[in-house]
DNA sequence: ACCTGAACACCGTTCAAGT
DNA sequence: ACCTGAACACCGTTCAAGT
């Protein structure tokens, strides 16, 4: 069998007897692994058999570690979840420490490609997910809503943001950046979609910064404007 | 029921009376068995080769009529966008008639397993699509909208309901109507994470249709209230 | 123009057997 | 306890050949 080159960075090569040592497998190294291959490939280019052939070694043996597939997800998740920055409290007024909280999250998912998706698709416990929600949860109460709205705003906004990146994920895969949306847009008939015809320039203006902005404000302004 | 095509064997002049006469293939009669797949096992249950057997053919024959999966799941969301209910201009306050719309999109988007999925991971831009986008965009002008915010506005609307229906949908599949979250956060210790400690039970709120009301007031609201 | 079987290059997961 | 090859039951897509 022929031998790839290890990639993983708890990969340590230890000479061992004629041939190289193969480290032991683990579970922060194929979530590793898999981040790797998401960052070269997308959800397209992640397998469990890919991780294992990139471990060197068969995809049965990563069951040891993970249970499936759809585990996997959620550990690729919970890690990227854990890199997201959440403000010190007190360090500010808690609606720009929650904007860049909310900010920091939309990065981290866009960061590489495939993980917008997968926070859509996934249904997210771990640890670092908690993390998420307790601070922004905290920051809520600290803008003086009361529980139950805040607990229902936490979702929102987790819920809006992850959307935002699963949307443009998909946009990327789907190799669209000025494709078939816009064709369909800009060949629209005035006379059966006045609106559409009208605005098509506003529709297509892409993702910037001040549509990120305008969208926390949306939500925010939202969320303290609305009692259950 | 049981009309397995016995492969290998000469099957054309074979008469079927136990069953109604094939249909020749077509567009739209690929999308209904593509939509039956759904509704009997939801993304999981549908596969083109599922189609091909369910119509009694090989996987090859449906790309005479369609270029490849992807533009399946257009045309699947494209004919549910066509069932969404868009209420008649002029009848009661825009803000209800939009609500109604929104609502409309909500449901059909749950009506059946997977879909609300397709909704976020594909691009649609159908006929249907349009229709929609163009009915949002007038109710947004009419409730005094100016066009390039009505544009984002449109944009966030679809998105924010899409992914609900979506979250709904991961839910349904992953089995998950009291599972894993429900336990991460019952099991959360009171000194790391008082906040979902206090709010356990309003986390967990079933999306009833209070939550939907309220999730459309804060949208509405946002939206009425953030200029660009 | 439409349809087809067969093939290609993949999947996730399980299992019996090894160390 | 960990690892493995092989097998199982699937995928989407392409192609040469049929009608």
């Amino acid at each position: 069998m022929e031998r790839k080159k290890p990639s993983g960075v708890h990969r340590e090569i230890v000479s061992r007897r004629d041939r190289p040592a193969k480290p032991p497998l683990s579970r922060e190294g194929i979530i590793d692994t898999a981040l790797d291959l998401l960052a070269r490939g997308g959800l397209a280019g992640l397998s469990l058999r890919k991780v294992a052939t990139e471990l060197d070694t068969g995809p049965a043996s990563l069951y040891v570690y993970i249970a499936n597939l759809n585990a996997l997800y959620d550990l690729i998740l919970d890690r990227v979840f854990g890199e997201v920055e959440i403000p010190e409290t007190g360090k500010g007024a808690w609606r720009e420490r929650l904007s860049a909280l909310l900010t920091s999250y939309t990065e981290k998912l866009i960061s590489r490609p495939g993980l917008g998706r997968l926070a859509m698709t996934t249904v997210a416990s771990g640890p670092k997910t908690l993390r998420l929600m307790e601070a922004i949860l905290a920051l809520l109460l600290e803008g003086g809503l009361d529980g139950p709205r805040a607990a229902w705003a936490v979702d929102a906004l987790l819920l809006h943001f992850s959307a935002i990146a699963s949307e443009q994920d998909s946009w990327r895969e789907h190799g669209n950046p000025l494709g078939t949306v816009e064709q369909a847009l800009e060949k629209v008939s005035p006379e059966d979609y006045p609106n559409i015809h009208a605005l098509t320039k506003e529709l297509l203006e892409g993702d910037g910064a001040a549509r990120h902005q305008w969208t926390l404000d949306v939500l925010l302004n939202g969320v303290l404007n609305t009692p259950r």
